[in-house]
DNA sequence: CCATCGGGCTATTGACGTTAGCTTTACGGC
DNA sequence: GCCGTAAAGCTAACGTCAATAGCCCGATGG
């Protein structure tokens, strides 16, 4: 009998396919081991259970978000950078909606991996927060506002909450412009 | 031996309890049950299971927020009414930051008790935007952007990803002033 | 006082996570 | 090529929990 040949990453990965093909069902350990040919007990070999399989696809997917928002600034500033950080947002967000979720956890301050994850995707938001010259505590709320925003619009839409039928790029569109607005305003520059 | 005397209202109330109690553990039936001094299997008589027992906290949760929500408006227009709301829907998610997430799934259609807690959330907004006298897309797009900026700062704030000690109220209260000029720009009137 | 309704119980089943301990595969050193 | 070892995957077993079936008995109304 040959070898399955799994490593932490495949089976993360395959995790995080099933939860896409699936995301009303709850995640469990068996259907990931079905699903790879294995017993449910083999997948401990390399994933502390299902916290640490939870953990992992948590991790992929900041890094995942992170790395989506990184290409999409560069070298672009200001009004031009946010907009396309809006819109990989956003994107990336539709593309793994039931991934997304997982992006949003608060880091573990004591998991290495996990907060250099979640510090990477902040600091490209905090690099094209940078170009509007914010000082501190408005460089602070400015952050805040526009993570609050680009989170709230895609967090509904993801969820199903915005049910009517109108224009959802529309929607958005403006909805970054009003943000851009902002920030320009309290911009020191 | 005397009767517990349950209802379901007392079974679903238990349950938001504990989920506040401890919102990182999963909420199970056990649970529930031994907190009332009951047998799980007793609960069925109250409760249809756990989707049952899930479904009755979150149109609970609806309709707490909601009437948080329409005592905040009542008396107020524009700017002064949103900034209450603002506050209100706030406030109710730091008392109740368990329940909060269950406030944001999407109704289901075919459940009119689900529909009807929504929809009457979501009259309460319609009604403060009504104030700034916009028309057909241009309210869903106030809706849209409202809500996405509420619930943005709110989910964010509660998830705990706002991690540098920054004052929050400032930060909460600058991004609402922000949605506020937004509105009022869009106003016809 | 009795009949009925229904609330709470016990017993049982099946799914799942988790651990312990075994088997055997792949691979490096000789 | 051969062997020793580390690790991958397995079987067996246990505990927890959701869920169903069926019983018992407490409460209430006539």
């Amino acid at each position: 009998m040959p070898r399955a040949g799994l490593t932490e990453d495949t089976v993360v990965a395959r995790a995080a396919e099933l939860l896409e093909g699936s995301p009303t069902a709850e995640l469990t350990l068996a259907a990931v081991a079905e699903s790879l040919g294995v017993k449910t007990p083999s997948l401990y070999k390399h994933v502390d259970g299902l916290p640490g399989l939870r953990r992992g696809m948590m991790i992929r997917a900041k890094r995942s978000l992170g790395a989506a928002l990184a290409r999409a600034t560069m070298g672009r500033s200001r009004d031009d950078a946010v907009q396309s950080l809006a819109a990989a947002y956003r994107q990336w967000a539709l593309e793994n909606p039931a991934q997304y979720g997982l992006t949003v956890s608060a880091p573990d301050p004591s998991d290495d991996a996990d907060r250099a994850a979640s510090e990477a995707a902040l600091e490209v938001l905090l690099a094209v927060l940078a170009g509007y010259d914010l000082r501190g505590d408005h460089a602070i709320d400015a952050a805040r506002f526009l993570r609050s925003a680009l989170h709230g619009f895609v967090s509904l839409e993801t969820s199903g909450a915005f049910r009517l039928s109108a224009d959802l790029e529309r929607s958005y569109t403006k909805l970054i412009e009003s943000a851009v607005v902002s920030l320009s305003k309290w911009s020191q520059s």
